[in-house]
RNA sequence: GGUCCCUUAGCUCAACUGGAUAGAGCAGCUGCCUUCUAAGCAGCAGGUUUCAGGUUCGAGUCCUGAAGGGAUCACCA
């Protein structure tokens, strides 16, 4: 199963032997023959030819004479320019199909007693949460399981912004409007409801600055900042200022925010409430998508460890006070800019709060490593937050990484929550469930399960069909998401491997493995070693998206050992094959391919259901 | 304007990190269900990898420049 591995290092025993150099499995390229060439395995000998003194064709030639000459495994060789292909022996293939079964989980790395830290989700609690989170949630989430595959002991946590502005709008609005009505009495999910009064104090915003537009103090202010733009230009642009400086509910918020700061009973009282709304929602909404945490940090906690960052700066000078008594830090020599760490008036700002909440997590953990799953928007913030980690000489700021991901848009363009095109995640879900169900009556095909089972199989398919969906796309790409797409459950689509897998299941459960025969006598078909020298480099698939922090890669595996399976299939008999060791190998290829395809899925975040 | 990212088939995406004739799916067209689940398989058609140079045995991939799109450059989070 580490066939790959195997062929490196009879390559360089060779080259060492033919040619006195030495070579490192780096230096080596082997892969998965092309289809129309003859072989499974290709060494890529070009690089040879510097110590080999020797064109491509004759190096080649020369290492696969000595290799089939040393090795009983290999049945033959051709060469093709500077390729060299191995054909191997049946006898090879035999032994690949029995070590899986010496080794089940071979994919599954030694324990490195190391703790890796994965912080995603981290939504507002002033609004459920939508499309964009979906992407960033499945994304933490399939690295915490790629890393744990990898060795390391993983702690999955998320950054809660429970405090601000943004939820003093929501409560400011129930206050006023409400009259005592509660997720429960409206039968309202409850995230959505406190979402819907943060869009109620928005509309009563735009309603109170429209009639300020027409007033004389607006009149004023545009004849006096507006310069040579256009009145709807302006206002669209003066709004922070206008929420900021002239707006009565804006300044009933922002004395809401004054109040929690200063420990007001009622509006902490108050800001609880509407949180713990937002928090059960949430819960909700992750038991949906499958995921969940090992540790949540609430903003309202740690937003004030900011002062020992300062501290410990101002003592290293690596931060400087202005005259205002401002800090900041000068990050010039590395490219970037100064930035500010401490306002004038004391309190921290945002990335303040990030250093104080690594240097926390440090203290905790003792963590070898952290991944960021935050947006590329923020980029620059966090090439800010490394560079002062750095120049503070925290320990750890080298196994840190943020995992930035692109925007998700849809087809009509951006999401805008003033626009109301923000796809909800709650919505989504269910709308692809009922796609599945949708399909799934029209095929009939488990009209015989009972409500339960169906409702199962139906989630784990649509569910299935949108994670797949977002998680197959390179996460540093923008993409675009088409509604109808994502529910899309043929082709390259989670139910499509979900299929690969149940057609296993129904041919296992018409047998019983562990009663069959031998299957050392089989003589494997192209095909056959196509699949099996697949199965081998999941292991490889998984390391490299580990290395990369990308998914992707195991979704596009998945998806081609599904495709390679669904040929198999209909290419091969496998319960009425010729021999019984035909039918022994198969069901065995068959069992492999399925506890692969599972656990790949498994990675993503995917069930299998067992029947579709 | 500075910095960073993206651009591959009509559309959505791959391409094992520099390897062979750039592959899938969707959409369109053709076949295949009395044989292990047709959410499947096989086939047709679709490409100057945005453009111009360079590096080398070899470039979608690396370098330089250009064009188009995006992000960011707050005492916001």
């Amino acid at each position: 199963m580490k066939a790959e591995k195997q062929i490196k290092s009879w390559v360089i025993d060779l080259v060492k032997e033919l040619y006195q150099h030495e070579l490192v499995d780096q230096d080596i390229t082997v892969k998965q023959t092309p289809k129309n060439f003859v072989g499974q395995y290709t060494i890529v000998v070009f690089p040879f030819t510097r110590f080999s003194k020797k064109s491509p064709p004759q190096t080649a030639e020369e290492l696969g004479e000595k290799l089939k000459l040393d090795n009983p495994l290999v049945k033959d060789f051709s060469v093709e320019k500077g390729f060299l292909n191995l054909d191997m022996e049946d006898a090879f293939w035999i032994a690949q199909l029995q070590a899986f079964a010496k080794n089940p989980e071979f994919w599954r790395k030694p324990k490195k007693n190391e703790t890796f830290i994965v912080e995603f989700s981290s939504p507002n609690t002033n609004k459920p949460l939508h499309l964009g989170h979906i992407r960033n949630i499945l994304l933490g989430w399939s690295m915490s399981q790629i890393l744990e595959i990898e060795g390391y002991d993983v702690f999955k946590t998320q950054v809660v912004n429970d405090r601000g502005i943004a939820i003093c709008k929501s409560m400011l609005a129930w206050n006023q409007f409400a009259d005592g009505k509660t997720p429960e009495s409206e039968g309202i999910k409850s995230d959505h409801f406190v979402g819907d009064w943060y869009v109620k104090f928005n509309q009563e915003l735009a309603n109170e600055y429209e009639q300020w537009q027409n007033s004389n103090e607006g009149e004023e202010a545009f004849e006096e900042h507006g310069k040579d733009q256009s009145k709807d230009a302006f206002f669209k642009s003066y709004s922070n200022k206008y929420f900021n400086i002239h707006s009565a509910i804006g300044k009933q918020a922002r004395e809401y925010l004054l109040k929690w700061e200063n420990g007001d009973p009622e509006i902490k009282a108050l800001w609880e409430k509407m949180n713990n709304w937002v928090y059960a929602g949430f819960e909700t909404t992750y038991k949906n998508l499958g995921v969940s945490f090992d540790g949540t940090d609430y903003e309202s906690q740690t937003y004030l460890l900011g002062k020992s960052v300062v501290e410990k700066g101002l003592q290293a000078d690596t931060f400087y006070k202005e005259a205002d008594g401002s800090i900041w830090v000068n990050l010039e020599d590395v490219g970037l800019d100064k930035k500010i760490v401490l306002r004038s008036d004391g309190t921290s700002v945002y990335i303040t709060q990030d250093i104080g909440t690594a240097m926390e997590r440090y203290k905790d953990q003792k963590f070898k490593k952290m991944i960021y799953v935050v947006g590329d928007e923020q980029e620059y913030h966090f090439k800010v937050l490394f560079e002062i980690l750095k120049k503070l000489d925290e320990p750890y700021v080298d196994g840190m990484y943020h995992l930035s991901y692109g925007m998700v848009d849809l087809p009509t363009g951006k999401m805008k929550s003033r626009e109301g095109t923000v796809v909800d995640a709650d919505v989504l879900m269910e709308e692809v469930v009922e796609e599945a169900r949708k399909a799934a009556e029209e095929n009939g095909a488990i009209e015989d399960l009972n409500t339960d089972e169906k409702s199962d199989v139906l989630r784990k398919i649509g569910m299935g069909a949108l994670k797949f969906f977002m998680i197959k796309i390179n996460p540093k790409k923008r993409m675009v998401f088409d509604p109808k797409q994502s529910v899309d459950m043929q082709g390259q689509t989670g139910p499509y491997i979900q299929n690969a897998y149940v057609r296993i299941q129904s041919i296992l459960r018409k047998t019983n493995l562990a009663e069959q025969a031998p299957f050392d006598t089989h003589v494997p078909t192209d095909l056959e070693k196509e699949i099996l020298a697949y199965l081998g480099s999941f292991s490889k698939t998984i390391s490299m998206a580990a290395d990369t922090n990308d998914p992707s890669l195991i979704a596009n595996y998945a998806y081609q050992l599904a495709k390679n399976f669904h040929r198999f299939y209909h290419e091969h008999r496998i319960l009425n094959a010729d021999t019984e060791a035909a039918i022994s190998f198969r069901l065995e290829l068959s069992n492999r391919t399925a506890i692969i395809l599972a656990e790949a899925m498994r990675l993503l975040g995917i069930e299998m259901p067992e029947r579709m």
